[in-house]
DNA sequence: GTATTTCCTAACCAAATGGTCAAGTATAAA
DNA sequence: TTTATACTTGACCATTTGGTTAGGAAATAC
């Protein structure tokens, strides 16, 4: 009791666990938000009893912040290629396309992030105003020096990344509607591209950009 | 018991608490989502004793149906001008522009259909299936005319409406997010105007449109 | 081996949840 | 005025909720 802290730094056993949990309560956290979560839903899918949880992780609240730390790390990915001089449409195209299939891969992870934005983000509004903020002005900034170069058309580029964020995040949050729409039955690999292409040279063309070399 | 509708149908003295009702319980429902939702939170928002809702709507499920139907009628507006032969700029810059007006004077609407397409829509599953999906071959249908006419680029319809309902809510859904990352207190007339200005020249542009009369 | 710590689990608990009830108060028809 | 009906409400209930407890297994340390 003096030190749960022991348990947690790298004991092997425990963590499969705590994987198991962890990844049983993201989807849980993802479909139903934190207050329609129900724990034992989550011992259910880690197939493991209520209690084991909380050993794990004490308190509902403790588990979904664990949840949000352990999923935030892998939302931002690509477009870290800042330094090189790079082609914007690369750039972009690769954004865009990692973004979707992250949507694609793991849905659960973007749908916790839109659950926590529409209940007004009570556990991660610190984080929008550090380390997301810094990440927005970076991008931002090597968006707003190849306007200047001429290298794009000038436009809002904190707005262009949010409809980038917006239109690849809609294909995980909003998978039901599109694939009823769409009339397919899972959203596969030939929807992703097709998905992707329509993008990738929609939103380069509304920067100014084509796809491929082609300097315009 | 045997005919709960007569009260139902058209009764001035309830009229009014039904409402409080139904817009306390789409605030709720809107941030919180079905599950998420406690009765008692509806009842304190429409400053009512928690009976008087069960006596209105009888279950949590019956409450959240009638929030549903309440809300959808009002999701699509706009777009509606097919027969006529306006200028697809001003057909689909109206369309913007209203969506994000909706999104900006009502997002617990656009927050209520997202949690449902989250969850995986449980309750709107028939709806898509019909009645949204006719209303989406109405209006892509008229696109592919329009390509078919040269008058915009061929884009992929179904996914062109998609890009414009993703970017222009996630205003309302993120609506947190979006301020936290542009320094802004609150989403006013100004930051809606920027937005909009914004998203109707870059999809515009991304159909090969011009904003403006000015045909190409 | 023994001791100690980590991990697991069936049984349990107080509080909160969706929902009910009975007794009241308006309101309008007869 | 009487009577029926729509509406409101404080008190209540069964169930579910997040969380605990006490004791038992594994694994590790000695």
């Amino acid at each position: 009791m003096v030190n749960t802290n022991t348990k947690d730094i790298s004991n092997p056993i425990s963590a499969e666990a705590k994987d198991k949990i962890l990844s049983a309560a993201k989807a849980e956290f993802a479909q139903f938000g934190f207050e329609g979560a129900r724990m034992q839903r989550v011992a259910d899918r880690a197939a493991l009893p209520k209690p084991n949880i909380h050993y794990h992780y004490q308190t509902k609240q403790r588990l979904y912040q664990a949840v949000l730390e352990n999923t935030i790390e892998s939302w931002n990915l690509a477009f870290e290629e800042l330094d090189s001089e790079v082609e914007p449409a690369v750039v972009l195209e690769t954004f865009i396309r990692e973004k979707l299939r992250q949507a694609q891969k793991d849905p659960a992870a973007s749908r916790l992030f839109a659950n926590e934005m529409i209940q007004g983000a009570p556990n991660l509004g610190p984080y929008l105003h550090t380390e997301m903020h810094a990440w927005l002005q970076a991008r931002t900034e090597i968006l707003r020096r190849w306007m200047e170069d001429g290298k794009m058309l000038t436009v809002d580029p904190e707005r262009l990344i949010f409809l980038i964020w917006a239109a690849t995040q809609h294909y995980a949050d909003f998978q039901v509607q599109v694939l009823a729409l769409l009339n397919r039955a899972q959203f596969n690999d030939q929807v992703a591209e097709e998905t992707a292409n329509f993008l990738v040279s929609f939103i380069l063309r509304g920067c100014g950009l084509t796809p491929e070399g082609e300097t315009r």
